[in-house]
DNA sequence: GCAAAAGCGACGAGACTGCC
DNA sequence: GGCAGTCTCGTCGCTTTTGC
């Protein structure tokens, strides 16, 4: 099946499968009402570098009353701040397990006080220690959660000469790290299924270009060159995904995601969105990697869908030597 | 408890296309 | 073809956090 089956494919999915019509109009009902609460809430304490807080949707739904944010480190969940009128707190009790098993912390926090000295030795736990994780991991995921996380710090950064890629700044809700869902599972490439609620996730969502030509971008995210997976499988994934934010931003509550997203204006008449595969290439440079798809672009209707890559180097703690079509 | 460093919002300049 | 609109990026100054 070629590219532009696919799109028609998901494409068709969506249309047989409305559900996720009213359920995404109410998640941006939701989420825009809470906005102000959770900026506000936001604004009592900074972020601490490596560890950085993540909201989902169904936080982001209840934050009237008691914002939740995830607290993660490699992209994995380390601890829960909760933030309310009164005080912030922070819990490892969900967490406590795979903090020692992966990461040699015995630090436990039982909903203390933000500003607690065990938590302020809690953060400098993370900051001094290596990036890596123990051997013991049996779960593979977490390599790609790590590499989703440098990606993410990557773009986040706002100075352009400290950037690798310019031009790029992540979506976030209110200055978190914000896991966009969808209701299709396309990350079996072999097999594209509507999924309700337990669709995949976006890798990465983020704004790239400058000024008027600044466009919703999907990345996926892969955290070894596998031949088997050759970087045109991601890509098709991240085009499905794609077209789900297409039809989203062209259906009834459109225009409330457009702004969630962080733009202001109207949606354009013609919305171009761009589609990245992102993985790290071989230390030995002896694969050829493909770049074949390039710029390519895909109509659907008056709108586009633009294809590129980002290549870099990964050496299990850091990302360098990025190579994109950006 | 205080000074230095880091985080972060506000605002304006620069960049760059979409639309008339 | 040109300019208005709308982004990212740079700077400034305030706040939070760290380190001693």
């Amino acid at each position: 099946m070629n590219i532009a089956d696919k799109i028609q494919e998901t494409q068709d999915l969506l249309s047989t499968h409305s559900e996720w019509k009213d359920r995404y109009k109410v998640y941006a009902e939701n989420l825009i009402a809470n906005i102000d609460v959770i900026k506000s809430n936001r604004n009592r304490f900074n972020e601490f570098p490596p560890l950085y807080f993540y909201i989902s949707t169904t936080n982001a739904k209840n934050a009237k009353t008691k914002l939740l944010l995830d607290i993660r480190y490699r992209g994995q969940s380390v601890a829960t701040l909760k933030v309310n009128q009164n005080d912030i707190t922070i819990s490892t009790k969900k967490q406590a397990d795979k903090n020692l098993r992966d990461f040699n912390c015995d630090i436990k926090l039982n909903d203390i006080s933000w500003r607690e000295k065990q938590v302020s030795e809690f953060r400098k736990f993370f900051k001094y220690r290596d990036n890596s994780r123990n051997d013991n991991d049996k779960n593979k995921n977490n390599e790609e959660h790590n590499v989703e996380s440098l990606l993410l710090s990557e773009f986040s950064k706002k100075k352009s000469n400290s950037k690798q890629i310019k031009g790029i700044q992540p979506v976030k809700m209110c200055g978190n790290r914000f896991g966009m869902p969808t209701p299709i599972g396309a990350s079996d490439h072999n097999e594209l299924k509507y999924a309700k609620q337990y669709g995949g996730g976006i890798d990465i969502f983020a704004r790239t270009g400058k000024g008027r030509a600044t466009y919703l971008t999907v990345i996926e995210v892969k955290d070894e060159y596998n031949p088997k997976e050759p970087p045109k499988d991601a890509l098709i994934q991240a085009i499905q995904y794609a077209v789900f934010i297409r039809e989203l931003l062209r259906s009834d509550c459109g225009e409330n995601w457009y702004k969630i997203f962080g733009f202001s204006g109207a949606i354009p008449k013609k919305l171009k969105l761009r589609a990245v595969c992102a993985m790290p290439l071989p230390d030995n440079n002896v694969v050829n990697v493909d770049k074949s798809f390039e710029k390519q672009t895909y109509q659907i209707g008056c709108d586009e869908i633009e294809c590129h890559y980002i290549y870099f180097k990964y050496d299990g703690r850091q990302l360098y030597d990025f190579q994109t079509s950006l």
